[in-house]
DNA sequence: GAGAAATTTTACGTTGACGTAAACTTTGGC
DNA sequence: GCCAAAGTTTACGTCAACGTAAAATTTCTC
């Protein structure tokens, strides 16, 4: 019985939602729209994160409060990078390079797609930016006015 | 009578939330939150918004999924710059100098407070899209690897 | 001035992302 | 082996930000 499935070093949920910075019921939403599975179960049913379902969290987090993805979207996004790593399980090594292509692809574009909202974001701040540091220098000059 | 309140090139509401990609019915909440009122309204009641109520909007939106603020936390960032408005027009020049500082200082703060959001957002976007643009180069090197 | 199209108010409905309460079971320290 | 703390499922509640429907005006076009 290795590391996980014994439960070493493993989080319950009130630890894991807590060092993440949500509550147990986020974390349990998540499960149930299919969002973020734990990596297993305590015989009793409880579950267990890995240091893994702890990045998986902030990344979840990330894609929604900063790029304003809502769950179902950030479920899509995942998926992509799922299909990616059970592709190296189904790693017989070259058997089915086409779908490895294809898996690959498909992981790249969503990623892409990523990109440009980051991007436009960027952009979108960066001029936002831009205004509010002309209206500070503009409150600046009128404050001095009424010395 | 003016261009205003004679209603000549302004909007109604359909018009409005159309050029602006909102809903009627988001442009009446807005209003009925304190968020954005029309510059005025015909004899029968029917809203009609400027080019400056446009813009509002906007900005409104630009707040709202940009930088993720909710529509009470924009009221009160708006509502710093409409008081700075306002004292524009009790300009019964210097009356009231101490008034105006205080203004002055209050929109400035807000303004300052954005800023901090809008930086912290940079930031984080900009660690963000570093890590994307490595995960892409990774995608692009096992594609390269597939021939 | 008549009829169609747009708007009004009023009010209940919806959706996403959880919060919260209840009743029950596991888990971990003594 | 016991018991408090933490976890489980089930299910209803909530809140923001609108959507939607209905019935009554208003406005625009002809």
């Amino acid at each position: 019985m290795d590391e996980v499935s014994s439960g070493g070093g493993l989080l319950r949920i009130g630890k894991a939602a807590e060092r993440a910075g949500v509550s147990p019921r986020t974390l349990r939403w998540y499960e149930e729209i299919g969002l973020l599975a734990p990596a297993n179960y305590s015989a009793g049913g409880a579950r267990r994160y890995t240091e893994e379902d702890m990045g998986r969290i902030v990344h979840i987090r990330e894609l929604q409060s900063l790029l304003g993805f809502d769950l179902g979207e950030i479920r899509d996004i995942l998926r992509g990078e799922d299909d990616l790593a059970g592709l190296r399980h189904e790693y017989r090594s070259g058997a089915d390079q086409g779908r490895r292509r294809e898996i690959l692809l498909e992981a790249s574009a969503i990623n892409d797609k990523v990109c440009e909202v980051v991007a436009g974001k960027q952009a979108r701040l960066e001029t936002m930016m831009s205004e509010l540091t002309e209206k500070s220098v503009r409150y600046a000059s009128r404050l001095k006015e009424l010395d």
